[in-house]
RNA sequence: GGGCCCAUGGUCUAGUGGCUAUGACAAUUCCCUUACAAGGAAUAGGUCGUGAGUUCGAAUCUCACUGGGCCCACCA
């Protein structure tokens, strides 16, 4: 016995530091594309960055972090990147308040100078709380080598998106068409219907007054939006409703506009809405176009791009939405066509990220065939391993309601261009060539003349993709799909997309849609679906309820290994939503503890070879540790940290410090030599051989303390060992018998108010100790041991 | 409106037909025992949301109800 070879008697934060710093000045987790392992990759899901991380960010990362170390611990050399999104409307949006202009007042120069000049001055805050959590990327630079970090906005990115669009062109998987569209008169572009959002906005229900052409009766019809009226292009009613049933077939005739409609019957018409007759006016809503689409109707659009309403209008031309219908209220009552208001909570669809109400609006497009592709999605989605199987339900949800083809241009500034010209006299579509960035709008066309009509002059097109589109490449990218084939071809599919549920019908659908365009095959293996992590109470974290935790508190207040441990701990983040708190985290900063004093503990001793003859507690113990290997091998193969997280700690807690070590600590020591030298190395041995498997366990969780004691104790680096292997024991004993025989020894000294060193008279135990007889005697203090029905006399 | 999920001591949680219902945090009492007082030993605390059914037997299966959460959807 020396000195612990572990200094301090508790772990701090302030040991993480040097331990970070030092694998981002050495690259240790570069990601070697010469190397013969398999490959393991995973598709991290890009940041915005410029928003701090969040707090679920930061777990899913961790989480994330997990899984890459055990890779790499199971022999896999894993491809784990850093990517920083950089693309689309959160860019101008900060852009636009930040130096409070209107993008779309600016030239396109400035706008997207703007822009750059935000991502320029935005910190790289995001990075550097993935740097001090742990978080072992490949690279933390910017650079080409595979693994490294990299940016949606770059060239190299850019050009990606470019080429797929290219091959879907070539492979006629893309088309331009004009037709209705989901319009946010805010960002001033199209919307595909997955970034709508629904938000109940109090709004007026106006009573107006309609009249029947061939009676002269009055009807009394409830809208939201009077200014639609002009476009109104037929009034129905429920074919069960007994009030309107001899309207079938008559003709209404609209207020101020004095236009002829039909009346019919139709099922979409409530009873109880309103007074039971509806307005089927163009684009009021989403019900409306689905109605137009069915009755084969003609929708008249009086709602121009810019917002305004147009000469469909009439008196309301050039007038906002809102204007207008402010104006034809005021007319309706000037008319006495009014009959009364009242406020009503009307369910709009609004921008996700503007929260503007939208519009819906007729305009050409680019989309992606995906109606067509249901099925084909469907059958890919069956051949990919989803973690857990329960989350494929929410891909399959999405599927069944997708009703229309994938809308992916947009009329944005900061985002990957359409690589497109057109000829100025024939308009004949031109693409450039593949492997190189275009931006139509301010360069040359890819030719000199064009190939239908001769004519030398062309135009650029200005519009740009959904973010979507660009996001939906990552794994690809990653891969260097177009870019290396070899290397590509080799390690397709991709291994592991890790993502949050909300984004599966964004994200994760656009990336197999589009992968399966390209490449015909699911792009990933295993999809790991996390829930969220709400507040204490089981919240959702939001800015406005002020109960958001930021996670460089955590790693202020208690460094990265607690954050990680509770992380791993807590719950499984596949299952549902879980909970945190500083008080959950802090709970864990005691195992980190434990698990330091105990390797303190050890580090007294001198490790010892593997006697010839291990004594019995010693084979209990490492049977116990290698049931522990076993299991957390297979759950973490399963991405299951939680399980394998709960069982290793209570095995570090109860079986090991308090039964395993407080009944070898006397022969370990050996201080009166009581013990012959092959039953205290057998205790030297198995110290060890526990400790170095549990922070091999451990070593994926919280690499920080198993690095620093590891490092302490061999000199070498745990992070590059490999996973322990199991090893076949046997043992006679059970860890029940021993925790139950130990726990009566303590609490009937406890009982007599004697020290827990108090000297036993006799005791008596069953023959199943014998084994293990001389550790007891000597832990337990005990005078004469015999064996029977068990009795302790003091 | 449709669908899905959840409900277990004060708080959180394990437990998919079978011993006295698991564990953690908090609470109370005692203890510095040479790794750890950020530790150890113990104590108390639950009619498993409500009601019914299936069963020899239900926290567990079925139904209804109540409360909470989530997703989807065409309410003028």
């Amino acid at each position: 016995m020396t000195e612990p070879k572990i200094k301090e008697n508790r772990w701090s934060k302030d040991l993480e530091k040097p331990v970070y710093e030092n694998w981002k000045k050495k690259g240790v987790y570069k990601f070697n594309k010469n190397s013969n392992k398999k490959v393991f990759s995973i598709d991290t899901p890009p940041p915005y960055v410029n928003t701090p991380v969040h707090i679920g960010q930061a777990t899913t990362y961790v989480l994330m972090d997990m899984f890459a170390r055990f890779k790499r611990m199971m022999n896999h050399e894993v491809l784990f990147p850093l990517g920083l999104d950089r693309n689309g409307l959160p860019i101008e949006i900060a852009a636009e308040k930040n130096f409070k202009v209107k993008l779309a007042n600016l030239s396109r120069e400035d706008a997207i100078k703007k822009c750059e000049d935000i991502l320029e001055k935005s910190s790289l805050e995001s990075v550097d709380s993935f740097l001090k959590l742990g978080i072992s990327f490949n690279s933390w630079e910017k650079a080409k080598d595979i693994g490294d970090l990299y940016e949606t906005d770059s060239p190299d990115y850019r050009s990606l998106t470019q080429d797929t669009f290219i091959d879907m062109w070539d492979n006629n998987l893309i088309y331009e068409d004009e037709r209705i569209n989901n319009f946010c008169p805010g960002c001033q572009t199209t919307l595909a219907d997955s970034e709508v959002d629904y938000e109940n906005i109090e709004t007026d229900f106006n009573d107006v007054i309609f009249r029947i052409k061939e009676t002269g009766e009055e009807l009394i019809i409830s809208t939201t939006r009077p200014e639609l009226i002009c476009t109104c292009a037929m009034v129905i009613f429920n074919p069960e409703d007994e009030r309107y049933k001899h309207l079938e077939g008559k003709t209404a005739i609209t207020p101020v506009y004095a236009k002829e409609v039909p009346i019919k019957s139709h099922s979409i018409a409530e009873i109880n809405k309103g007074t039971g007759l509806v307005m089927m006016a163009s684009m009021g809503d989403l019900a409306d176009i689905r109605f137009f689409r069915e009755a084969k109707l003609d929708p008249i659009i009086a709602i121009e791009k810019n917002g305004t309403m147009n000469y469909h209008a009439g008196f309301l031309r050039g007038l906002s939405v809102k204007k207008a219908r402010e104006k034809v209220i005021g007319t309706l009552k000037e008319k006495k066509l009014l009959v009364k208001q009242k406020k009503v909570y009307h369910r709009t669809p609004i921008c996700e990220r503007s929260k503007d109400p939208l519009e819906f609006i007729t305009m050409k497009e680019f989309y992606v065939k995906q109606l067509d592709f249901k099925n084909d999605i469907k059958k890919i989605a069956d051949k990919i391993n989803f973690y857990s199987p329960k989350s494929k339900q929410i891909l399959l949800d999405w599927l069944e309601s997708i009703s229309i083809d994938w809308p992916i241009s947009r009329r944005r500034f900061y985002a990957t261009e359409i690589p497109l010209w057109y000829c100025d006299k024939c308009n004949e579509q031109i693409l450039p060539k593949k492997g190189k960035y275009h931006q139509p709008w301010k360069e040359k066309a890819p030719i000199k003349s064009c190939p239908k009509c001769k004519c030398s002059t062309f135009r650029g097109e200005t519009r740009v993709f959904d973010t979507w589109f660009d996001s939906s490449i990552s794994p690809l990218y990653i891969l260097k799909y177009s870019r290396d084939d070899k290397f590509f071809k080799k390690n397709f599919p991709c291994t592991l997309r890790p993502q949050g549920k909300e984004i599966v019908r964004t994200w994760l659908y656009y990336t197999l849609l589009k992968c399966y365009h390209l490449t015909k095959k699911p792009i990933f293996k295993d999809v790991w679906i996390n829930y969220h992590i709400v507040d204490e109470n089981g919240k959702k974290m939001s800015k406005s309820q002020g109960n958001i935790i930021d996670p460089k508190d955590v790693i202020n207040k208690f460094g990265a290994e607690p954050f990680r441990l509770w992380a791993a701990i807590e719950g499984s983040l596949t299952n549902g939503d879980f909970r945190c708190s500083f008080e959950r985290i802090d709970g864990a900063s005691k195992t980190i503890n434990k698990l330091w004093n105990v390797a303190r503990f050890v580090s007294m001793f001198e490790k010892s070879k593997k006697p010839l003859k291990l004594s019995e507690l010693d084979k209990w113990i490492i049977l116990e540790i290698n049931k522990l290997i076993d299991y957390s091998k297979k759950q973490y193969e399963r991405y299951d940290f939680h399980n394998p997280a709960t069982k290793i700690k209570n095995f570090l807690w109860e079986t090991l410090a308090s039964h395993y070590i407080e009944l070898a600590k006397t022969r370990a020591y050996n201080q009166e030599n009581r013990f012959s030298k092959q039953e205290q190395d057998s205790a030297l041995y198995t110290l060890y051989y526990c400790l170095e498997n549990l922070l091999k366990l451990l070593a994926p969780i919280t690499p920080f303390i198993t690095y620093k004691i590891y490092e302490t104790l061999n000199g070498k680096d745990i992070h590059f060992e490999p996973f322990p292997k199991i090893e076949k024991t046997i043992s006679k004993i059970k860890t029940e018998d021993i925790v139950a025989l130990n726990s009566n020894i303590w609490k009937s000294k406890k009982d007599k108010g004697l020290s827990l060193k108090a000297e036993i008279k006799k005791l008596t135990i069953p023959e199943k100790f014998k084994l293990i007889k001389e550790d007891l005697i000597y832990t337990h203090t005990v005078k004469e041991i015999k064996f029977g029905k068990e009795n302790i006399e003091l």
